[in-house]
DNA sequence: TCCGCACTTGACGTTTACGTCAACGTAACA
DNA sequence: TGTTACGTTGACGTAAACGTCAAGTGCGGA
């Protein structure tokens, strides 16, 4: 039984909500390469993941081109030695954008969160004036 | 003394390196809208303060439209209460963004460690094979 | 007064990330 | 055996976010 889940196209862009076309369109900038049944495309587990993490990448704010470079670092390699170092250390550096960006992303929550509790204390302000003007 | 500091195009693009064109390219939108001395744009304190909030937001991964329609936020402003509550829940509603946001990146950073702690456990195991097979 | 440099406004070009046809193949189903 | 639905490959269109000229304006210094 080595009957692995498959999707087509139309599976992957309903689950996903994006249209056959973006599959499409990744495929040929290299993110995906899903195999061919006759002239089918025929997607696995394994492409499905990487869909989920391109689309992930896009919420996040990366370029297409970020994420391909990005994909390898995700897929388990039998490589040497000496390619598992490469790897690390360009895992490293995508570690570190992502943190950087986690700050910013912290601080611009902090900042609203700050705004919010002020525009809530004046709103209190005219609730109390309000009282008193009774 | 109400000298409060003012900055040209070129100040701002060279500290927050950008082009003249891009700050431009802002004002066109609607995200900035600099005084002006006879045809030359002049930016105050504030303008730079949306410049930062501007590039912070690009780095976040956010489109310029969504990041005019946020910057007002920000502007603490003379309205009235309906217009607070109003302010108040569009500030809500971005915050939500902004946390979920948080989430999609902790999980991708926390995914990658867990590749980088594979990767590394690995070279580990090739390390002590070597050892043992001296 | 003239030079040079920074600034200005168009206008068109470019890259990214797809959308939108057109024209065709194929597979299942009544 | 049609026809209906889904799939395919081009080819061209488009919105966003600028880059890149071109041609003119204004101003402080020699």
């Amino acid at each position: 039984m080595s009957e692995s889940k498959t999707y087509s196209i139309r599976d992957l862009s309903l689950e996903y909500d994006i249209t056959p076309r973006t599959l499409r369109f990744y495929e040929d900038k290299g993110l995906l390469s899903p195999l061919r049944r006759g002239t089918q495309r025929i997607y696995d587990r394994r492409d499905k993941g990487r869909l989920a993490l391109i689309l992930r990448g896009k919420r996040l704010g990366f370029s297409l081109a970020e994420i391909r470079n990005w994909l390898d670092l995700y897929d388990v390699r039998d490589g040497q030695v000496a390619q598992a170092r490469m790897l690390l250390d360009a895992s490293e550096d995508r570690m570190q954008a992502l943190l950087s960006q986690r700050e910013e992303l912290n601080q611009t929550i902090e900042e609203l969160k700050a705004q919010m509790q002020q525009v809530e204390g004046w709103l209190d302000e005219q609730g109390l004036a309000a009282e008193a003007a009774d």
